[in-house]
DNA sequence: CGAATAATTGACCGAAATCAATACGGGTGG
DNA sequence: CCACCCGTATTGATTTCGGTCAATTATTCG
């Protein structure tokens, strides 16, 4: 069941019929490894891409070299579904750890938006939430330090593995290096590092070997500023909002 | 004729008789004064906003008192189409300047969307070039450096305004106080000031009296690593790409 | 085991923030 | 018309956060 989380961890949850509709549409599957890039900048496509297992990033490639990352993606996730819209790609899309992706054919997604307007509408729907995860994302680097901004990170992460069944609230893998979360965050690995140091000394979480271990949900969420509700995800169990959340008196 | 500019910044032209469906699914128009609220943050919306007249923000109001914008709209923008789909909005809606807005109740919204299945494709289309233009705004907050943030947001916004004629190309009203471009780059208002006098000592551009007069636009852009291709804009005259674009061996 | 990759730590530097004071500009009201 | 005010712009002095450079230690994996 390749499509097994699928939309799950955003609100709009994917019926059965509609999630067998959905695996029809797939032409294949295949696998990547670390650091291979899954769809070129600039290329015309003419597939989408819906990440079975592993991470992937959406990033431009600088002129120095550097790699500019926008988005990551955790499985579930249709890394690349308004391209199907867009036609053309701002940007590459390449496999952060080994991944597998199922390529879904823009033709067969074409025969989905004439015959089912109401699946239709949720897979336009989770490129509106991949916006709003931009603008967390926009967040996070105008507005907070380097601390804030890492605690702010791992919040997002356990939020959405924690929605399909990656995370236990607690405790999950996250296979980036300390260079990665710097990319995401706009910090050096040096830096990475030494706020991770931080974060361990705080006792707010300790990462290990790719496992993040979460000491202090409360603490860390506090730390980065984290709103869960940004996202629009399914909270299966705990974490709600934590700073008390918007007052905003009328 | 209030839709005269809706996505006219885009590349998807609306054709005439689009233009009048949606001019027919206006409410009614409304101003706001500069500073004032338009949708309040976690308020669920049962109408959108296309902006006709000024400058609007999407921002969230962080907990210190500080505005944390995400984003900003120019005449012709729906600056909440998004929350059509989302019901709930994970951020407010403000007036960055006096403006002009046309109101577009969802129920509309809705007819067109079984009525004119081109026209809606369009519209989602737009939401999809937010989410491009969110990108560009992570890209310049994490990788670039205090001069080649204001720079490229300086193009940024000549690229957009000159799509929909509020910019000759050279010079274009830009009615923000050095401390609102400070919110969307992530500095100081201190130090923006620094650095526009930068761009005027190196002959790139000047601001006097919210009058941005670029002086050398290659060599803006330059400065502000821009690719005007990142925002899918119709280029109505000069500006192509301008560092080489991506090489990418393959 | 050994090579490569990743993490860690220290010394030093530089960009941007902060704090603080001053100048400007344009609108208001006497 | 001028004086006054308030928001904005400007500039300097100082501090701080994060970057850079460089070396060392862990891990991982073939």
């Amino acid at each position: 069941m390749l499509t097994q989380n699928v939309l799950r961890n955003r609100t709009a949850e994917v019926t059965e019929s509609e999630r067998a509709i959905l695996e029809k549409a797939i032409s294949h599957t295949r696998s990547y490894a670390a650091g291979q890039t899954v769809v070129r900048q600039d290329a015309t496509v003419g597939a989408s891409t819906l990440l079975v297992e592993g991470l992937m990033t959406r990033h431009v490639d600088a002129s120095d070299g550097r790699r500019h990352l926008v988005s990551i993606h955790v499985p579930g996730d249709f890394v690349d579904l308004h391209a199907y819209a867009l036609r053309q790609l701002d940007h590459a899309v390449g496999a952060l750890t080994d991944c597998v992706v199922a390529v879904f054919p823009h033709e067969a997604l074409r025969r989905i938006e004439k015959q089912h307007p109401r699946l239709t509408r949720r897979l336009w729907f989770s490129t509106l939430l991949d916006a709003a995860t931009h603008r967390q994302w926009v967040v996070r680097l105008a507005n907070l330090n380097a601390l804030q901004r890492v605690a702010n990170f791992l919040c997002e992460m356990n939020a959405r593995l924690l929605a399909i069944g990656r995370s236990d609230g607690m405790r999950f893998e996250l296979a980036m290096t300390q260079a990665d979360i710097g990319d995401v965050c706009g910090l050096t690995n040096v830096h990475v590092n030494r706020v991770v140091r931080q974060l361990r000394e705080r006792e707010l979480c300790s990462i290990r070997s790719a496992q993040v271990q979460i000491l202090d949900p409360q603490g860390l969420a506090r730390a980065g500023q984290f709103r869960p509700d940004y996202l629009y995800l399914n909270q299966p169990t705990a974490s709600r909002a934590v700073g008390s959340g918007a007052p905003a008196t009328p």
